[in-house]
DNA sequence: GTCTATACTGAGATAGAC
DNA sequence: GTCTATCTCAGTATAGAC
């Protein structure tokens, strides 16, 4: 390996959400996500796959069309995760708009902490994809997004929150947990619980709440 | 193109900080920016780059030894921006710790929406470089990040502080900053005046400051 | 579902003339 | 400093046997 790799992204286990079946497809997808997170998705090749599987590359074709389809299925199942763990979120949250943005900022930090190279492929690779291949993903990023955006505007409304503007703190809200892996080391001092009512504290800061 | 663009990052010009010489040396890093910012760099091709510029593949090879070579400058260019105008708002600041974070941010979000394809080339690309070539820069950067850390650290011991934790916070701040480029569109309503503003308050409210 | 073998394409880079 | 021409290799993917 020639590249400088994002280290404690690199030796980490990948993992993926416990929806995803066990077999062969699961390897697939867990060794896929380590490589794309470490040497990115055109820096990585189907030999590298296979060759880290002790598989021939042909192999993989058995169980996915194209390495294009690989990654989709990632950024799918990591849009999946995400959408749904901010919508158990705030099921369980009450009405009052703190609470909300305390469970949606809890939830978005502990994936982040929790999949950190899942997080970076899904967010720096999506792109990569043809649109029919990201449509999907897509629109549930956009689903997630109202979530936040909608428990700020009726915060505001009720004059429970008063950011400076309520668009660009929902963006200052989001990446602090999109930023996650690109700093935090689990096995350091400060552990993911900790951490998420770091961030839910910051959020409701940030928005002024009173 | 196959791939889904970022779409108001692939239509703007790609700006390089005033630094850059006019000249075919600079037409190609503009050009190359611009690529590794839509396509990635693994995405992008010589090619590319030359058909971009109606020049054989040959002559990038009189301005640059290698491919990697265009990329560890613009690395090296970014993170020179950014040290330089951290450092030049630090030097205006007075000795308030407020005042200084201030400048920081400010300084730190008007380059990330000045410059945003840099911003996301050189985030996103940096670890695709052998660590000879990404060395200089990363010194760099974590100069960069230690004005933070260290203005928060002496406005904790000054009393002027209280974060709910000084790393998550310091790391928060500058999250606010890097992911502009992913959402914010200059030639929408909010202009980049106002976002720095925002932006300021934003950090002295997760700050705590009293 | 995995193997061996290979087709085909596009990549980075170089040689040498002008 | 740019051109034409080309080398060499690695990439994705497929064919067909087991």
């Amino acid at each position: 390996m020639r590249s400088l790799p994002r280290s404690h992204l690199q030796v980490q286990k990948a993992t993926l959400p416990a929806t995803v079946p066990n077999g062969t497809r699961r390897r697939i997808l867990e060794t896929a996500l380590r490589l794309f997170a470490s040497e990115g998705f055109h820096g990585t090749s189907i030999r590298d796959v296979a060759k880290e599987l002790e598989l021939q590359p042909s192999a993989l074709y058995s169980h996915f069309p194209s390495k294009e389809h690989i990654l989709a299925e990632l950024v799918q199942i990591g849009h999946e995760a995400h959408h749904e763990a901010l919508r158990g979120a705030l099921l369980n949250a009450g009405t009052e708009p703190a609470e909300q943005v305390r469970a949606l900022v809890r939830a978005h930090t502990l994936l982040h902490a929790a999949h950190p190279q899942l997080a970076v492929v899904v967010n720096e690779e999506i792109h990569t994809l043809p649109p029919e291949l990201s449509a999907p993903a897509m629109a549930l990023r956009n689903q997630s997004a109202a979530f936040l955006r909608e428990v700020i505007e009726r915060g505001v409304a009720m004059g429970r929150f008063s950011p400076p503007h309520a668009v660009a703190t929902a963006a200052a809200i989001s990446a602090m947990g999109v930023r996650l892996p690109y700093w935090y080391e689990p096995a350091g001092t400060l552990d993911i619980e900790t951490l998420a009512d770091i961030h839910t504290e910051l959020a409701l800061r940030m928005l002024g709440r009173r």
